[in-house]
DNA sequence: AATAAAACTGACCATCTGGTCAAAAAATAG
DNA sequence: CTATTTTTTGACCAGATGGTCAGTTTTATT
């Protein structure tokens, strides 16, 4: 029987969900290298050699991993849309992206990781997907300029601004936290934050946002 | 005799130099957890037991390098000074960062990685330096959004844009340099790109900006 | 209940880890 | 040049690492 269509049985699912969930974990916290498989299974609560019985290795049970990031990444990029408004268009994709960073945390924390070691394992998405994806988008941005909606900056150099300031709130949290008293921000604060960012950078390109 | 005064042998300060610089090196590309002693001494060129003689410990290798990161973070404080032009002080601070992160990538990779672990090495810099540095800079802007010389923001977070902004450039250096052709920013890009950060910030805070 | 398939795991392995040490070599001081 | 201090290093250690495997237990199917 194909085993392409079998469906995944009860332990298996329950497994490589604990699995993966104790391995973003880990990934986060310590990058690849410092990852062991070992303290994986041990947070995942099942032996060593279990998990690797799911995964036969570490590089299968990372790369499992960036899979999700990249759904989850395709997500957001869906959400800036080649839209008349500006204004619009680029608010929604900055709250798309305030709003992953603050879900999912640990894939945000991953992803630079992986980008600050050079990217051994997404070196191909970055050239392929993410350059394609850039590309459309500064065109749009261009179109925007051309017609006088927005004021006249660097497509590229704003997009990377997003980014920043984005993930920013996932990857230093953190310090962030800290210099809050040692409180995570509240849902009311990270509602703040984030129309502080989407006001500063359509203020910042010209576009009038009401308040 | 007292070997507080006593001054460096010539050996010590070559070796003690090739040793923080390679592992400046690693400690960015792997974390502290992936970092191997014997990796750093291979890339110094040395035997691991030499390495070991200068720096007993992986800790107190790090512990040292984690100390020139700070001195550099202070320079760059201190260009943030009670100006009574915001544009001006903003500014010239954005352009200190902005510096840094050209500069110094390493030390902030080596930074970045140190608070997504949750800070293990520096938690107490945060909790009195930073946090004092930061109090200290929320009242002087605040205190130009009361004389009405900048838009209300808060000010934590026009600090927190700041911070991921210019840091970006460091730490997400390679995904930046594939999307420009696999080529790192030129100086001239970097000053285009330094420039674009100053205006969008600053007008983004309501101050006029020449360009 | 019988069978086949899937899941589990303790014990094991070669390799690498941070770190030590004693003895040799090089640098420095008198 | 001699004596002393500093530096260098191969060999070594106990523990951890990623990964394997054979045999047992559990689950699913009929």
């Amino acid at each position: 029987m194909d085993t392409q269509f079998q469906k995944k049985s009860k332990p298996r699912k329950r497994n490589e969900a604990s699995i993966l969930s104790a391995a973003e974990d880990v990934f986060a916290e310590l990058g690849f290298a410092g990852a062991t498989t070992s303290l994986i299974a041990r947070r995942a609560g099942i032996p060593k050699a279990n998990l690797h019985y799911y995964f036969p290795t570490k590089q299968a049970l990372y790369r499992a991993i960036i899979n999700n990031i990249f759904t989850i990444w395709l997500q957001a990029a869906e959400t800036f849309d080649d839209c008349d408004d500006p204004g619009e268009a680029l608010s929604r994709y900055i709250r798309a992206k305030m709003d992953i960073a603050r879900k999912h945390p640990l894939g945000s924390k991953i992803w630079a990781q992986e980008i600050m070691q050079g990217a051994p394992q997404i070196q191909d998405f970055l050239e392929t997907t993410l350059k394609g994806w850039t590309l459309s988008r500064v065109k749009i941005i261009k179109r925007w300029i051309a017609e006088g909606k927005i004021a006249s900056v660097d497509p590229a150099y704003l997009l990377y601004m997003i980014w920043a300031t984005t993930q920013h709130y996932a990857d230093f949290a953190h310090q962030i936290n800290t210099l809050n008293g040692g409180q995570a921000l509240s849902d009311k604060q990270y509602e703040e934050v984030t129309s502080n960012a989407v006001t500063i950078i359509l203020r910042g390109i010209g576009v009038q946002v009401q308040e």
